[in-house]
DNA sequence: CATGAATGAGCGTTCATTCAT
DNA sequence: CATGAATGAACGCTCATTCAT
């Protein structure tokens, strides 16, 4: 009787993050119409696409596992960074620098996960909508909260929280269009933009 | 023997027009992947897939007459706008304003270069990079117009275009994602954060 | 500019019905679970299991035009020889006869047709209840003339058409387990049979 | 070393049986196509599809057990009834009868049995021959008897008691397709057509 | 005895492309 | 110029079976 982590076999977790990290991989290297089990397979040194059936129900289930390995990964390192500061002003600067410095730093992961909310018919709604709206509630209250203390002028929280993550998303297509961009020049720069569109005069 | 066009009679043509408008359909409709030559040809009303064929060399070269297209439908679009006009503010502005409305009024051409863009494993090489060079030129130059007349503040013009660049498209990607957004405001919004990020404070 | 019938091109009516015709044969062979295209597809000579999903656009479709095919030959040979006829004994027996000499000389086609009835999960809804209904009450209709004009006994009609029916279904069992059987005598006994069930004793 | 039962443990033995069951429900519910060890497995409660391979050989062996286990079954219960009559006219009736009532009662039996007969390339051979030879040549014998007791009229035996057997199955048949007949008047129907069939008038 | 991981062949289907007519 | 028939590779997925533990 092997030990188990939530009904899985120590073999079958290490098998699941092994594809898994092969998949991103292959996504990033290939796009995600030629990601197939048999690349993967191969990526991951597997005997057979098979046995990626064997592991995963479906195709959907893998990229969706895919998709959870990268947000968890994100918010792990994104979200920490934000908490502990004192300001509003100083929460939204880090959470800008933070976004940036993990497109940076996990370049593979996001384009994995560009291709795969361009190349899946369904990735919005089933993997995409649920993360997106509540990291938009988090700029939201961050906003909110800068008003309140006085720090940021009057302006409609949601609006601009949309217009904020737009920003990081326009970051992270040039981060993956243009790999050799001076990133300490580009982040400060955004901050700054950032600042200017929230701060008091 | 039929009059040409650049080598092209007028029903060629005709015919690779009407098959790259029906590509942009597809490709924005179904997205990348799923828009085989049998979907294209069904929605041009063409009697077989193999037509395509006979009169586009092989897939990239259709692919690259729909990036031709909504490049040269945008560039006619917008550049106008931000040649008639007096100061470099003016022409920023209207840059920024002309670019989100003709993602808005040509939400299909935009979706499908989106598609095209992360469904093609070359795309960006063969048919983007020059154009989007050019472009970010263009905003370079205003800039720079800008520093030079004493309206904009002193920043590093390259980067700045860089951003405003981006800026535009994490607002391509709002607008395809979030179809029912209130247009007027955002653009307002987003203008004026590209004043406030230039002006001389 | 080809001929058509019925919207298909010669040459397309032409391979679908050689498809058709090799697909019985293997699924009379083989049966219906081996049945692939790989297999249907070597036996009509085509170059690759492609070809059929191009003339079919899926499995299901091609059974159906078998299922169709094998009621339409039958059809065809059986109901001529019962309108023929004066009495309704001479109906009845007609029917009876007719039916066990198309099963002995449409082994393969019959054999397909119970391989396809029990192999496929919903054959009987799809392509089985309306025909068997259709003969069902044919047979029914022979039964109650027979009373009107004296010749049959009293009987409920329904019940006794669904049992002549399954004396043939038994028959065609027989049949495709035994086929050196002596099919003069066979049919004989089971018309004396069919005529003492239901004639004025 | 536990005791044993012709080679086979105890658990050894019990798990076969259970192996059965399972086998004979997936098959008749799902058909003998969609039996696969995964859906056994999973009815039976075993952890894995191995496990019955670690039983049975392969699969043939697996689904002659099942054969055999719905013979035995049968055989059990119709014989003796068939053994405490008196005339041959009775064993009949009680032959057919209990042949019926059998198969209703052992509707999922029967339907497995049907499956595999028609699913499984060599059932025939394999496994049903054997006992509907046996099966035939019990009701040769009591028409035999019959006619010799000078209940019965003259006919060729052999041919009459395959008719009697195909009569059965087409009544099979038809208790499989239609679940809501009513038994009591087919069955009485189906014994009174066989008495009139070999009765001396 | 039992388990779960692994294997590799085969399935139906889609696709861009070719080519004779 | 246009057509429709054909091609063969690749796709995601299922399966009976094997085997180390």
């Amino acid at each position: 009787m092997q030990p188990k982590r939530g009904g899985l076999t120590f073999t079958e977790a290490a098998r699941r993050k092994q594809i898994v990290a092969a998949a991103i991989e292959v996504i990033a290297e290939l796009g995600y119409v030629r990601a197939s089990f048999a690349q993967i397979a191969k990526r991951a040194g597997l005997s057979s696409p098979g046995l990626i059936s064997y592991h995963f129900a479906n195709k959907d289930e893998l990229i969706g596992q895919v998709v959870a390995e990268v947000y968890a990964t994100g918010g792990a390192l994104i979200r920490p960074r934000a908490d502990n500061v004192a300001t509003a002003a100083d929460a939204l600067r880090s959470f800008v620098e933070g976004s940036i410095a993990f497109y940076d730093t996990h370049r593979s992961y996001m384009r994995a996960l560009m291709q795969i909310l361009n190349g899946h018919p369904e990735a919005r709604e089933r993997w995409f909508d649920a993360p997106n709206t509540s990291e938009l509630a988090g700029i939201e209250e961050v906003l909110a909260r800068g008003q309140r203390d006085g720090e940021f002028r009057e302006f409609p929280t949601h609006t601009v929280a949309v217009i904020i993550r737009d920003l990081l998303s326009g970051a992270l297509l040039r981060l993956l269009v243009t790999p050799d961009l001076d990133m300490a020049a580009y982040t400060r720069e955004m901050a700054e933009l950032c600042h200017f569109a929230v701060a008091k005069p």
